[in-house]
DNA sequence: GACGCACTTTAAAACTTTTTAATATCACTT
DNA sequence: AAGTGATATTAAAAAGTTTTAAAGTGCGTC
């Protein structure tokens, strides 16, 4: 169907052309203030709605910016993603949003999406295995990207994300100054960046307290509640007896307190367990939970402000910026019983 | 800029004409197999990126799809999201998400950018006070919308949301089959067309068991946990001594639960406590919750289904579809102690 | 009254795709 | 050799906006 008011549309009611009519909805100083608010209102009175598409064909600029990762609704992201949307909403910029699952190539059709749509630009917490190609695609077709939480090697655009070996060393280091020595590592996998940089924090702080390190105490698992309940069967088993837990992240250390607490023990007493993300829920749980607060709102936030500056041109961030984790000590861990 | 590859771009290129590539690539009977191969071979080979707006602007179809609802990283419309975005994809449909948080003003803004985006439909879970202009925007736009969740009285679209008022009666039914006789209700609003429901799906089975509605056992509040933990203390001081409450939702029950716990008693021995929605939560909470099955992944189904019915021009699925609620019994609820 | 100057407005091209009437091509038939 | 019919391809217009060189206007100056 055509669109019932144009700029010509109104043009021809106020019979003036529709270069004036576009110059003036834009508030350009060309059109003089008087014929700007005659304009303005007459588009009011006849609902004149802006066709961006139309705009857009001739502008190259859509206002469109894509986010995908891998879940939104896993609280972590869904942090990121409010300051995000409160950075973009600030610059009158649409945001597309999208789950990848890790899911390479529902990523891909998402970048294809985005391109064809004429998207600025796309934020995106790469699917794990993510080529380098994926990212150039974007970056080739004038789409510039920014990487959040995860990295993909070889790639020269700008990554934000939280410090994670040094995030979870302070998770480690306040669990053995509890006196705890056998020290379990629950969930996530080592397939992601994040994954590797985590496991080397922990290994890093046991190796320079001088406690062994065991592999058989890493129990690697989804990211999700549900998974940490699981894992709980697997971690109260262990022949070492564990007698803490560095968690993946809140929602697997949840998972596993409420596991803890189903098997009849008491979590933050009988097992101390430590977090990292510092959700919203983690205060409330109980027993509230120790983490890492990962510094989502900050990551969100820088990301977003990167893109809109590279699309104004200025300022190239390329590089890695690592935002630095802090301990929130709460009453999920306790000193070890002797 | 201007964009690197076009349809001319390919067409000189084999000394065709862009009519032929178009209806080539769109698969148009009108071009010989043989043509139509080396089209999309050559295509390929350029890096050719499909331009939509270009091509909306003669077409008037997009493809996009807006989605807004009040918080999209609230696990109840999580599960919903979910559901659309499965049914959408499917049809290869874009999707653009966004919260209203309530912000009648957010919602409009959302509306109108995805009339310049020439959306082809939205799906809404309205914020509260949403006025009928506000729908009629999008349907004398040609924009056709579906409601989910929540009801806009004098407007005749497409409705899909659970039987709110069946729904609470069952929870409350079932607590005061257990024996309960004071039952708070906690959470939530009287704003919203689903509270006024649920408040009638609440008093209705009181009264039909004859127990005597007394309104000071209502608390209302935030659909939140933090709100459930902060209900608690409330809960707990009341003169009247509820034995059981009735919570607007999973994540209030599972706040109160937890403040419950954190004053000490114990939360499916000491007080009886029923959710609402089934998230995939309730089941590994400690106590795991009793709640009802609010239809969440039906309500995205059915409603994304109905959008694209109504865009392929067959049957109008006007008015209101009811899912039924199921209950959902599990330990948080036990018979009063005598 | 010709000229310069500042300020407004316009005409026309551009952006890339889809659509459709018209033309071209070819193999057959008579 | 001309005509027919089927199939394949093209030319040109259309969608609604932005851009920019050019034209128009009014006014004061010499």
């Amino acid at each position: 169907m055509v669109q019932k008011v144009k700029l010509s549309t109104i043009a021809d009611s106020l019979g003036l052309s529709t270069a004036t009519v576009s110059l003036a909805l834009r508030d350009s100083p060309l059109v003089a203030d008087a014929t700007r608010d005659r304009i303005k209102e007459q588009a009011r009175a006849l609902g004149y709605i802006y066709n961006r598409r139309a705009a857009s064909l001739r502008t190259s600029r859509s206002g469109i910016i894509g986010v995908v990762v891998h879940d939104i609704m896993n609280p972590f992201y869904a942090e990121i993603l409010r300051a995000i949307e409160s950075e973009l909403d600030r610059n009158r910029q649409t945001f597309i949003l999208s789950n990848h699952y890790d899911s390479v190539e529902k990523q891909r059709n998402f970048i294809e999406t985005l391109l064809q749509l004429g998207g600025d630009g796309v934020i995106m917490s790469p699917a794990i295995g993510t080529p380098k190609d994926d990212i150039l695609l974007a970056e080739d077709n004038n789409m510039p990207a920014i990487l959040i939480a995860r990295t993909v090697d070889d790639v020269d655009v700008p990554i934000f994300r939280g410090d994670d070996a040094y995030g979870i060393a302070l998770a480690t280091n306040h669990l053995i100054g509890l006196g705890h020595r056998v020290i379990a590592m629950v969930g996530g996998t080592d397939q992601t960046s994040t994954g590797r940089h985590r496991y080397e924090g922990y290994v890093a702080a046991l190796e320079k307290a001088n406690i062994k390190v065991d592999s058989n105490l890493r129990i690697p698992g989804p990211r999700t509640k549900q998974a940490g309940f699981e894992a709980a069967v697997n971690f109260l088993s262990l022949p070492q007896k564990p007698t803490a837990a560095v968690c993946w992240n809140d929602l697997v250390a949840i998972g596993l307190m409420n596991g803890i607490a189903r098997a009849g023990l008491t979590p933050g007493k009988d097992v101390s367990v430590t977090g990292y993300d510092d959700l919203e829920e983690a205060s409330i749980a109980t027993p509230s939970l120790t983490t890492v607060w990962n510094g989502q709102s900050e990551v969100g936030r820088m990301a977003a402000r990167a893109l809109l500056d590279k699309l104004n041109g200025s300022s190239e961030a390329d590089g890695l910026h690592l935002i630095r984790p802090e301990m929130r000590i709460r009453q999920s861990t306790t000193p070890l019983k002797p």
